[in-house]
RNA sequence: GGCGGUAUCGUCUAGGGGACCAGGACGGAGCCCUCUCAAGGCUCAAACACGGGUUCGAAUCCCGUUACCGCUACCA
């Protein structure tokens, strides 16, 4: 497998539901681990660590009422000083970490511009919104663009776009990662300097050949550390030979926990995280450095990001930690697969939100769906309107496994949107189409704006994206029209026959002093009686001449959509069609 | 390999020890409505990964197994 692809930031991924009172596995036999450890603040396992407050947001917050009774019995064990500080199962403490989560939060969507907006990243953003929304916080978009090599203005504007499209809006500035560049180092040469990191003189190549051997002993590698144990006067003096160096952070003995508002309590011996790099070579900072001293300085309260992020969650604690700053929640939610349950990639087919945009999905059913798609409001509820989800979004309701992106489900929800959704409110995502697509001038739709917005009417109920509104649209308008040549076969099967009801129609409505619903359903109801047919012996033959199709809204919605003149003409055509290709049969 | 995460119909999910021979939705099959197609209404098929516990009682709690996913980089 080569690594050039690289991965996306924190764009994709999505999440869980957390239930308070599922104990994860192993919990209890972790040194620092209580459950009382868990609602009063992280443990910090690092040697100089003194506790910090945390765990006041987080899962306990808006599930607290359940686990109070609980975490009632299970109090006991505290030992730790903040465990003792916090008279644990006090209601009145309760109430305020509820708060915490809740209370002003500041959430952040972190893509990296190297691609357009995939659906996993637009519902990573979707939740963190949804989340900022509800709660009244704010919800902040950062660039990560350090990785020049990949990043890309137009990717960027990608995401924008995306965003703007989904009505996902961000509060404050956009933040570009790669203009914190001097604060990131500012902050790695300040663990430096505090004896949290340290500087590391093997080259990649020494690495490479190292993992390479042990991977071929079939043991697992790990950075041995060897230049933690340089002199300082060796290290003095590689410095001042000018040998280039990377700076490594100094992994701490014990274990890392955090109370994931997704998964519960997850924890990560250190033993097991190798003295990972936070500088390269050329004083650029890695992922995780950058994100901790974006997120400090971007005063982030609750980090909701892809759960193929848990990993990272350690290191970047532990950066925390040594930076001495108080943790953030995290919330890890689950990845969206395709269809076949693999990750989401191009060979399912579209995956940017700008195909689907394309593809004539609604913003209001994407981010419905979206939304589904690794959480729920609980019970039945499916569609519904922004406003209604950002009421019901909770924690509670996300899950915890990998969701399968199903187009169908999609189309479906579209359908449901656009039926839901006013002629007035579709109009401005038709219209383009609808010229586009040669029907008519912006400036004849809207000479005929009502005329126009009842003929959306009448189509979207059938349509499943807008696209299908401006297929069935065609035969509306004054351009030719052209026959299928199945429906032909169908239903003008007898020639002379259909020519010779038409005929009859035509005379018929011609005939008519109203050109209404009621009347015309009389008087056709009328010439199948007279002629001893079933009424859809009239009513196909006419909806072919009239839309070209056999399949239509109800006839005389269509006969009455479409007014008498163009009606009229239209049968004109069709018996002239039949006349003409009779003649050529014959 | 190591570490971490996850596991209810094909798919999205409800479910928080008894209300579950597991509910809703998409998709599928069929019926109704009906001028066609949608929409809508009704019906059917379809799941608690497996094995042990705990309990009077487990889809729900615990342990293990299996499977899948993620991380394991001077990528993000």
């Amino acid at each position: 497998m080569c690594w050039s692809g690289g991965r996306e930031a924190e764009g994709g991924g999505l999440l869980n539901r957390y239930r308070v009172e599922k104990p994860y596995r192993g919990f209890e036999s972790l040194p620092l681990r209580s459950r009382e450890a868990r609602a009063c603040a992280r443990l910090r396992d690092k040697g100089t660590g003194a506790w910090r407050r945390l765990g006041d947001r987080g899962r306990l917050t808006e599930t607290a009422a359940r686990p109070l009774s609980q975490r009632r019995r299970q109090a006991p064990v505290p030992l730790s000083r903040s465990a003792q500080t916090r008279a644990l199962p006090d209601p009145d403490y309760l109430a305020s970490s509820m708060s915490s989560l809740t209370d002003s939060p500041r959430v952040r969507f972190a893509p990296s511009p190297t691609g357009y907006l995939h659906v996993g990243g637009a519902r990573t953003a979707l939740f963190n919104w949804l989340f900022a929304r509800k709660f009244h916080g704010q919800f902040l978009l950062r660039i990560e663009d350090t990785d020049k090599a990949r990043s890309t203005d137009d990717s960027t504007r990608a995401i924008f776009e995306g965003l703007t499209w989904l009505g996902l809006d961000w509060d404050e500035e956009v933040v570009y990662q790669a203009q914190g560049l001097e604060r990131h180092q500012h902050d790695a040469h300040a663990l430096v300097d505090r004896g949290f990191a340290y500087r590391c003189f093997c080259t990649a190549a020494e690495l490479d050949a190292q993992r390479t051997a042990a991977t071929a002993r079939g043991e697992s590698f790990r950075y041995d550390r060897r230049c933690d144990r340089l002199s300082p006067d060796r290290v003095q003096q590689r410095l001042s030979t000018g040998d280039p160096f990377v700076v490594r952070f100094r992994v701490p003995n014990g274990t890392t926990s955090w109370d994931d508002v997704v998964h519960g309590p997850i924890a990560f011996p250190n033993k097991d995280i190798e003295d990972f790099v936070i500088l390269r070579s050329d004083a650029t900072p890695i992922y995780n450095m950058a994100v901790v001293s974006d997120d400090i300085a971007m005063a982030i309260t609750l980090v909701m990001r892809g759960d193929d992020h848990i990993s990272n969650t350690p290191k970047q604690i532990l950066l925390y930690d040594a930076l001495g700053h108080a943790l953030p929640q995290f919330a890890h939610v689950p990845m969206i697969h395709g269809l076949d349950g693999k990750k989401l990639s191009k060979r399912h087919g579209a995956t940017a939100v700008a195909d689907y945009r394309k593809e004539g999905i609604l913003p209001s059913a994407m981010v419905n769906f979206l939304a589904l798609l690794g959480w729920s409001p609980g019970g039945d509820r499916e569609v519904m309107s922004r406003d209604e989800m950002i009421a019901l979004f909770s924690v509670d309701g996300l899950q915890k496994k990998a969701a399968v992106f199903d187009t169908k489900k999609l189309e479906w929800m579209n359908g449901q949107h656009l039926s839901l959704t006013p002629a007035a409110e579709l109009e401005p995502r038709v219209t383009p189409d609808v010229i586009s697509a040669g029907l008519a001038t912006a400036d004849e739709l809207s000479e005929r704006r009502e005329w126009y917005l009842s003929l959306i009417e009448l189509l979207k109920v059938r349509a499943r994206t807008v696209h299908d509104i401006v297929r069935q649209a065609g035969p509306y308008f004054p351009g030719p029209l052209t026959y299928d040549d199945e429906a032909i076969v169908k239903q003008w099967k007898d020639r002379a026959g259909s020519h010779d009801v038409l005929a009859a129609v035509r005379k018929c409505l011609s005939e008519l002093a109203r050109w209404d619903s009621a009347t015309m359903e009389e008087a056709l109801r009328t010439i199948a009686e007279t002629r001893g047919v079933a009424a859809g012996k009239i009513f196909q033959p006419l909806r072919l001449a009239l839309t070209g199709m056999t399949v239509s809204p109800g006839i005389f919605d269509v006969l009455v959509t479409m007014g008498r003149d163009l009606s009229l003409r239209r049968i004109d055509d069709a018996i002239h069609f039949l006349e003409v290709d009779q003649h050529l049969l014959t």
